[in-house]
DNA sequence: TATGAATGATGTATGACAAATTACTTGAAT
DNA sequence: ATTCAAGTAATTTGTCATACATCATTCATA
């Protein structure tokens, strides 16, 4: 028995005891999702504590998208969304950025992307072709010194390529990187992706291999093209970052 | 401007606008990681609230990981950690899992992981090696009965796999996935590995690779793996699952 | 140096009122 | 008599204020 001493420290705050309860409740689906949850008035009363230490419960658990709060009408299970787990992602990445991080995004986007677009090539809808053609068509006649907007409809594609996967996992994963890949634009110099023409060239021969669900002719059209830029990448990367 | 009945209903409440404006600040590295917050009735003087909206905005942020609380000493920004993301990402899963969420996990793990053996092969460091070699010893002289022990050890290696990798972005991904595997068991009838001497082999054999920093036999030793589980998997997949 | 008291921080409880929503009542028009 | 609308009451969450509890740190004292 060498743990006599141990399990002091460990004592949660009531509130954090009362959050507990209620998301276990919600996780072993004992509250189901929509589903309004009693007053604060009753709840205070069934568990025995002040308005003060619940009510501070639930805004945690409303800050982790747990739990709905609408003044004047109540509170409910909410059903947790993939903004949610994007968000949180986000911020995370968002803290951590540094130079590490930067090429850490390169070398997953190198390792993941060419996957992902072999399956978004075999699962795409024709919704998802849709949505690459008018990005496309888009992209061609955006105005060459506007690099924000460019910028913008280049990481839009390859969003779009994510979402032909069907499958939620790889949004998650990749969302949140290609939302921080506009700013390191503030990392690297000139125009990260190359001329233009080559970005069009690359997307239309992406789009038919995807049309055509030629998996095989995506992924390898997506690595060569990650190839190239992570080539720019590393070529154009600012000094303090090399 | 057909925007003008819009944004009536957004009023944040108080305590929300407060959290938003910690959070801004704590982004935008105006309050450093580590350093102390001012006491709340400082805060409540200086943003001019009272301490319960005050609170119920650091329950959030807290709730959240940007700061940690210490009862008695005071309330620190903290650096939010990659566990944090990993616990969000965790408890999405867990109320999503569904037979959607089972397949679109084993469609992950089969283009992803790969992939990621070979970047861990190139980057493993000796104590990574240490970590497999170890988990493989007790994966040996493990209990075939104890399938519960053979589970975890079989997870913890591929999870020490995506450690290896050395890239956290991979970590993140793949963490959460790797929690869910062994509660798919009770969707799936029998031991979904096959036999444990395939496993051995298959785990000798990619710690080998891995240790010569051959990138791409790790790649086609782990893809053939996963491309047996996928099999197991399908076909042992329970009717209502199917 | 070690003990313990004093101080200052967060945690909880209570009561009151504000603000928003919902439910109900009432009344007029058809 | 029925239906619909406006207004009122009741309910619910949001905020404030005060008091005390509990934990951590500081400081004085033996």
């Amino acid at each position: 028995m060498d743990d006599i001493f141990q399990n002091i420290g460990n004592k949660l705050t009531l509130s954090q005891r009362i959050e507990r309860t209620l998301e276990n409740a919600i996780r072993e689906k004992k509250l189901t999702v929509g589903s309004k949850l009693p007053t604060e008035r009753e709840m205070c009363e069934s568990f025995g504590v002040s308005r003060t230490a619940l009510r501070e419960a639930l805004r945690r658990l409303s800050a982790r998208g747990l739990v709905t709060i609408q003044k004047g009408s109540g509170m409910y299970v909410s059903e947790i969304n993939i903004e949610d787990a994007i968000d949180t992602l986000n911020l995370y990445y968002d803290l951590k950025f540094d130079k590490n991080l930067l090429s850490q995004i390169i070398e997953v986007r190198y390792i993941f992307e060419p996957e992902i677009a072999k399956l978004a090539a075999m699962n795409r809808t024709k919704k998802d072709l849709d949505i690459l053609s008018r990005n496309l068509v888009e992209f061609e006649k955006c105005n060459p010194d506007n690099t924000q907007l460019e910028a913008d409809l280049d990481n839009n594609f390859h969003l779009a390529i994510t979402k032909a996967t069907l499958n939620p996992i790889v949004q998650i994963t990749m969302e949140p990187i290609f939302s921080l890949l506009p700013r390191m634009r503030n990392y690297i110099y000139g125009n990260i992706e190359g001329e233009k023409a080559h970005t069009i060239k690359f997307h239309k021969d992406l789009l038919e291999a995807v049309r055509k669900q030629d998996g095989e002719r995506a992924y390898s059209i997506m690595k060569e093209h990650l190839d190239r830029t992570r080539e720019i990448y590393s070529k154009h990367m600012k000094p303090e970052f090399s």
